[in-house]
DNA sequence: TTTCAATCATGAATGATATTCATTATTTCT
DNA sequence: AGAAATAATGAATATCATTCATGATTGAAA
């Protein structure tokens, strides 16, 4: 029990690391991409087979060490889940960053940030489940790594609303939380909506529907509306919209004629 | 009484307590009441504790039962994740129906809902967690129990909503099921939000202004705007006029920000 | 009442996994 | 090179979910 002859198997980490042209690598830099490969080969099986039926086992066969060796880098199982929540969340959050710079409506922004997140979240649908698993009590989330990763991506939408709202393109009567809630919320239903009944082409239509929801009707819509129908409420709409713009101007006018002075 | 044999199931709801003074029962009522003994201590042990952290044996032990003895009843823990669901469903539901009728404007029906759906699943909340535990994969989900219950519970909604639109208090370009995700989504995101903040006090607040989002103005409030307008074409050529007044300001706006820097 | 086949109940055994830990290997430093 | 530090390993352990051999209870026929 005591007497190993050992050495069946010998996995060959120097030879695999010094590979190629990279050739010697610090320890560090062995040790760090060693958590990616172990993060990685988390993220492909819990994306294939889902929290549950994902074995320690099967992530340390994929990354390509011992059972042993993914707990010197993860305190346990959850915390690997919440290493692949980390890594999903700075993509998105990125994505968003980047994406939303390119629109100019309040509309076609939010028409950007709905689709992103939709994709994401149906292409990474197993990857959403993990944070029910990770946020075991609502007490504690607030604080923790992921409320933050989660603050930094809705912070993108945030900014849009805001200036939204500013702008008279988004109804300044609904609080931004409550806001933030019914975008994304209806996204992940919709996500679950869509995936039950297998219609991807369908994201087209949420994205749209939902960003008229969220949005105020502009002239052109309801011109059009007009002309059809003259819907009261496009109309009363159209005047929320305009009565904002009329509050700004006489902002700026009262401001203008201060610094004259 | 004598052709007990040929009745599948015999419901006996005057002697429910079971335990006690009530000596005789026959061995349906005996097993039916473990049944729900077993499924009552499941619900407390997982609202409790969470479908993870609790064991078969905890539950066994509360419902004073062996463990082996759980598994005459439930073919395995997801089992009786389902019926616990079950039982929250048929509950919700029928809540919902009763309660509906009572409301006669579309706005005060959704707001009945919305409050109803609101509170049942912060009160509930680790019950909700259990559907994501038991719906394996979205294909499968179609055509389960999970899926008929979820429908008949939402019918309520649907029926609100339907008639909500042949009123006119309801934008008819919404399709109804983006809708009834965004209604959903929406509250059990607003749940989320609520509960890591610990301000039950903005339940009104959140039924109120998703109501608001998702209904159209009442007359009242489109007669002020339409009493502006003398005719539709008007309408919208003031709205053109005032959409352009506003995209100048805009820019006047941008500019001088820029400046400043 | 007695008896027996059908049910129901039990909890120890089994198997699958997460996690730990004693041991071995590798790297860095002197 | 040799020692100390660090990293890796996989067998051992602990915790459950689930099974199963065995025993108890029941209803009703005799």
């Amino acid at each position: 029990m005591t007497h190993k002859k050992s050495n069946k198997k010998q996995p060959e980490p120097a030879t695999r690391a010094g590979k190629g042209a990279n050739g010697p690598q610090t320890r560090r830099e062995r040790v760090a991409s060693k958590e990616d490969a172990i993060v990685s080969a988390a993220t492909e099986m819990f994306m294939a087979r889902g929290f549950a039926k994902t074995t320690i086992s099967d992530i340390a066969g994929k990354a390509s060490v011992a059972e042993g060796t993914v707990y010197l880098y993860f305190a346990n199982k959850d915390a690997l889940a919440h290493a692949v929540l980390a890594a999903f969340y700075r993509g998105l959050t990125q994505k968003a960053q980047a994406g939303v710079v390119k629109f100019e409506t309040t509309s076609d922004r939010l028409a950007f940030l709905a689709r992103h997140h939709l994709d994401s979240i149906i292409k990474n649908r197993t990857i959403l489940e993990l944070i029910t698993i990770t946020d075991r009590d609502a007490q504690s989330y607030k604080g923790s790594d992921l409320y933050k990763m989660n603050r930094e991506y809705v912070a993108v939408f945030d900014g849009v609303v805001r200036e939204g709202v500013w702008r008279g393109e988004i109804d300044d009567k609904i609080s931004l939380w409550i806001f933030r809630d019914i975008f994304f919320g209806g996204l992940e239903y919709a996500m679950r909506t869509i995936l039950i009944n297998n219609r991807r082409k369908d994201i087209d239509q949420v994205v749209s529907e939902l960003v008229q929801m969220v949005t105020l009707p502009t002239a052109e819509q309801g011109k059009a509306a007009a002309s059809i129908s003259a819907s009261s409420s496009d109309i009363s709409k159209i005047a929320a919209r305009m009565e904002k713009a009329a509050t700004r101007l006489e902002e700026i006018v009262a401001d203008r004629s201060a610094n004259k002075k």
